[in-house]
DNA sequence: GCTGTCCAGATTGTCGACATTATTGACGAT
DNA sequence: ATCGTCAATAATGTCGACAATCTGGACAGC
């Protein structure tokens, strides 16, 4: 059990505590056994981390990613993973392309399975394959900020129809790029899958507010 | 004046305080009329922020940034700034542009005067008026986040014979394809421009090592 | 019934004191 | 002379207490 930062974290990125819920002091420091200081550091961090906000004498309570700020965080993973692969295709090692095909080939039986939710977590490793490919620490920092803000929306997108094939098409794309050492192809696969998911988010933030009606009538 | 925080930032930005400089609790505390527990909260979040580094039981220090940090936060900058410029081209109302042919304006007689330093200045609120334009406050954040780290690397730029007329030259593109509400044509020339000032930058760096020799011999 | 005021409880903000941990320099052994 | 040990010092980490502030509900006036 770390220090109270990531024991937060971890219980705010996993849905334990609730967007909106107010996060008393003295209440978490009782809960996880730490000092009211220690709660106090933490949430100053993740004030700055954008995971809650801090007001003034009001405390502090997990920060509500909008609908809207779900598609900017995702804009903004688009515009910096494109960079990447653009990186990673003239840095990637023959161990790192290995891992890929065994990654996609791992995704494909996924698919086949109609295993949606392992799909995404193979998903996510992919990714982050190709991340420490391109050897640029401070975009890492930045997408991995981003990440943890926008995990809320992470699953919903596999819930279109059709989406994990094309995703899967989508990825091997990218792969057979980063294989060519191809980075124009590579920065190209990547930026179209990320729109490809941008559009997806929004189909997906969309048919909810379709669905929930808050107020039946 | 402000809080610790901003006054701390402030002090780091502006280059009063200096790189790897001991960041002392109880003496920033004295020196501008805080209690401790304030200025441990700022450098908390300067930590988060990347303007401080903390570690445990040894302090804060003002973060120095490496020659290969400023230039990953160039291209982290090229990547979004290119986004930005695109969204900017549909978004942009007639003021804005009206800033802009402003700002240009005034750009070229800073070239003409050879007065590079208020073309910096120029330059960045050039800029800014295209944040402002594409209406995108996560990645706005993100970048002034960055632009506070790189701050130090800022005017070195200018000191390139001949940089401030290439410049003004892709300023006037940017400021071309915007006001023809280009998307691809405004993402194109922030991407062209800003692979130059990267450059540029791995330029001064070169020449910086060339010239300054720590143990002359 | 509605609105505004005021009080009680809860929560955050700040301070001072003390425990814990690194750093520095002296000192002695080899 | 060099290295390791150890104490003195400085700075950070943590805690408890109290002050300042906000919140929610009771209550009086209209």
């Amino acid at each position: 059990m770390g220090d109270p930062y990531h024991r937060l974290r971890e219980a705010i990125v996993s849905g334990q505590l609730h967007p909106n819920e107010r996060l008393v002091e003295s209440a978490i420091a009782e809960r996880i056994g730490a000092g009211r200081t220690a709660v106090r550091a933490a949430l100053v961090r993740l004030d700055q981390e954008g995971l809650v906000t801090l007001e003034r004498n009001r405390g502090a309570r997990v920060r509500h990613i909008s609908d809207r700020e779900a598609l900017e965080i995702e804009q903004v993973r688009a515009a910096l993973e494109s960079m990447l692969a653009r990186r990673a295709a003239t840095r990637i090692t023959s161990e790192g392309l290995r891992e890929l095909h065994e990654m996609v080939d791992r995704m494909r039986a996924r698919v086949d399975e109609g295993d949606s939710i392992g799909y995404s977590e193979l998903n996510a490793r992919f990714h982050q394959v190709i991340w420490a490919a391109a050897d640029h620490p401070t975009a890492n920092r930045l997408l991995s900020s981003l990440k943890s803000q926008g995990i809320r929306f992470q699953y919903q997108t596999a819930l279109r129809p059709g989406r994990t094939q094309r995703s899967l098409r989508e990825h091997e794309a990218i792969f057979a790029a980063l294989k060519a050492h191809d980075e124009d192809g590579a920065e190209a696969a990547m930026r179209d899958h990320l729109a490809e998911v941008l559009e997806t988010l929004q189909w997906a933030i969309d048919s909810q507010h379709r669905t929930a009606r808050w107020l039946p009538g």
